[in-house]
DNA sequence: CGATTTTTGGCAAACGTTTGCTAAACGAGC
DNA sequence: GCTCGTTTAGCAAACGTTTGCCAAAAATCG
């Protein structure tokens, strides 16, 4: 005895749409339409069929309906190959906007990690064609693309996050980097101070080049040499940032001409530098000022309490996620390119007047 | 001029299964074959196969696959209400890992966030039931379950990680809390600490639970009065944690017989404790000693360099992972209900013997 | 009560795969 | 040339929905 020509699994597959219309007493039809189109059925059998349903604990199989309509209602966020940072919570803060705005409008959050190794840009790119995803957030300054397909020509609304993306075509929501920091060092040459050194991240990467940019235009705005900004870093990723301040700290302590103010691109680097320089005597803020980026709550509790510039990344996450959905929805709604979101700088008393 | 009677969307499709077989010159049937099956097809022709596909730039249809096989290939993880913690990478490093085995066995990561709100356990229930997830591991106390479906009922592998709940019949990956806090006890103990001061999580939570049990085991084993122990917190979340340190520097200056070491369950607590109490004048670890939970790299950068318990979050994953694959795959192997991972102390300066 | 509108039922096709079956094509060995 | 074994073609059903269509039923209205 054999079973029938095709036999799937066995497995738990739970109720159909057929078994709700069976015990509401209704066609297959009505059900589907009571239950995605709440108007086109009268209200006095929608509720019989809802009560059918729940009782019964009918779940409508996704995939059969994203089959059948082409379209599915998960949307991919892809994140660069460090998730890990070390003190400020970009990751979680950034998921949990992104997943909440997508919840409330019934989509689903699928992360995709996007590593250096053409394995995971193979494994992105097939989630894109091959219709899991509806839209994608990127937080990597690279689209996959790996022998022939782009995830630029997936066909998929796709927004970018944190990176400003939008000479590449695509849509971005970022914070003003470069004003950021060009408003605290602004901010440092109110308090006297005339030397500088600038903790940097990876070399070329869009947020160093970006905050580099806005310490020397503060610097020319107040007529001060370039070459009044010292250096370091350059080498390393941003989730090694603790070995980039402490490496920083090394290199300062090998200047001639000690700077007054130092202005680091991330949290981490500032923790750490300020941990190596105290050891080796000098005060904060009496002998040299600190401002960083990203604003991870913990500066709040450091000894001194750092100032640094605090990204809106509850705010980014929602306008993202609204401007995908804008894109996916095909609204006609009009975004810029680039949406700006500001940074705020948290004064602490890590930054204080030079004294001579 | 009208559409066909069933017209979907003129989407950008993409190529099909039937594109490619009719470029290699072969069957439809023979494609599916090829592309899944490696064995049942001649090489030559799969080659010819593969070439076609990669020259069309093909993506088989995962929804199309889902449907017909039954089975999809994602993975679910359940995360707790906030993702966010002050200073501990938790979440990314937890999703690190796993994304990254999940990746490796050609599965996806599909993130849920479970709130208090019902809207967001129904949102879960709908993917377990809907066919879209294919195993779930949940970072949360408590199994969706919300009129009459409940997440245990899904038919689906589950696997609980941080948490143990074996007791539920679910299978759990965790570090030893108590055993861990236990040890650390011991080593105040050690030396020459007899009073001490433990800044709680939520009451009742199971990591809090543990370590303070583990706290007083080891007051127990060294013949210590439990009351040697003073209690600080339990009304704030996790992700509150700087504030419960606050709220314990507060507490601690009104106790008359002051503790001379401190117990933290997490990073964060410890952080802000250290911040507030430093500020009242007294010096750690002169007057006092101070361990926490959770191992965030930052610990190392303060001041004074915090004593920490590291939990291996990267080895939890994986085991998390390598168990739930386990488990969809029918694997008869054996696993014991709960893994435990042990978590590492590590001594710093914040953890010097008691002088009187 | 008859005419008109609203709501359902029933049917069937479609979404893009997978898979079992039979028969045909092909190559090799006798 | 014949047989045998391997490989492929071709067909068709199935996965569980959605949706257009038309006719039937029910409700509404004058």
């Amino acid at each position: 005895m054999k079973n029938n020509k095709d036999m799937p699994i066995e497995e738990h597959s739970g109720p159909l749409m057929a078994d709700v219309a069976r015990l509401a007493g209704v066609a297959i039809s009505t059900v589907s339409r009571a239950l995605a189109n709440p108007g086109r059925v009268n209200e006095k059998t929608r509720a019989k069929i809802d009560a059918a349903a729940k009782q019964l604990g009918y779940t409508p199989n996704a995939m059969a309906r994203g089959l059948r309509v082409g379209k599915s209602s998960t949307v991919m966020i892809i994140l660069p190959g460090s998730l890990y940072y070390g003190v400020s919570q970009v990751i979680p803060q950034v998921l949990q906007s992104i997943n909440k705005a997508l919840l409330q409008n019934g989509y689903t959050l699928m992360i995709a990690n996007l590593g250096r190794d053409a394995e995971s840009e193979r494994h992105i790119l097939d989630l894109a064609f091959g219709g899991t995803v509806r839209g994608v957030i990127i937080l990597s300054s690279k689209l996959p693309e790996v022998d022939g397909r782009s995830l630029a020509n997936a066909g998929l609304p796709i927004v970018s996050m944190l990176l400003d993306m939008s000479d590449a075509g695509v849509p971005s929501v970022v914070t003003n980097d470069r004003e950021a920091v060009r408003d605290a060092t602004a901010e440092m040459i109110g308090m006297g101070h005339r030397r500088f050194f600038y903790i940097a991240g990876p070399r070329g990467n869009y947020h160093d080049v970006e905050r580099h940019a806005g310490a020397l235009e503060a610097l020319r705005d107040a007529g001060i040499p370039q070459d009044a900004l010292s250096l370091s870093g350059g080498d390393l990723d941003y989730h090694e940032g603790f070995e980039i301040g402490i490496q920083a700290a090394a290199d300062f302590a090998r200047l001639e001409e000690r700077p007054t103010a130092v202005i680091a691109t991330s949290d981490d680097m500032a923790i750490s530098f300020v941990s190596r320089i105290q050891q080796t005597g000098l005060r904060i803020p009496g002998d040299l000022s600190v401002v960083s980026f990203d604003g991870a709550p913990v500066c709040e509790f450091c000894f001194p309490p750092l100032s640094t510039i605090e990204q809106p990344f509850e705010e980014m996450g929602e306008i993202a996620v609204a401007r995908l959905l804008d894109a996916i929805g095909q609204e006609g709604r009009e975004w810029e390119p680039c949406v700006v979101i500001r940074s705020k700088l948290i004064l602490r008393e890590s930054m204080a007047p030079f004294k001579s």
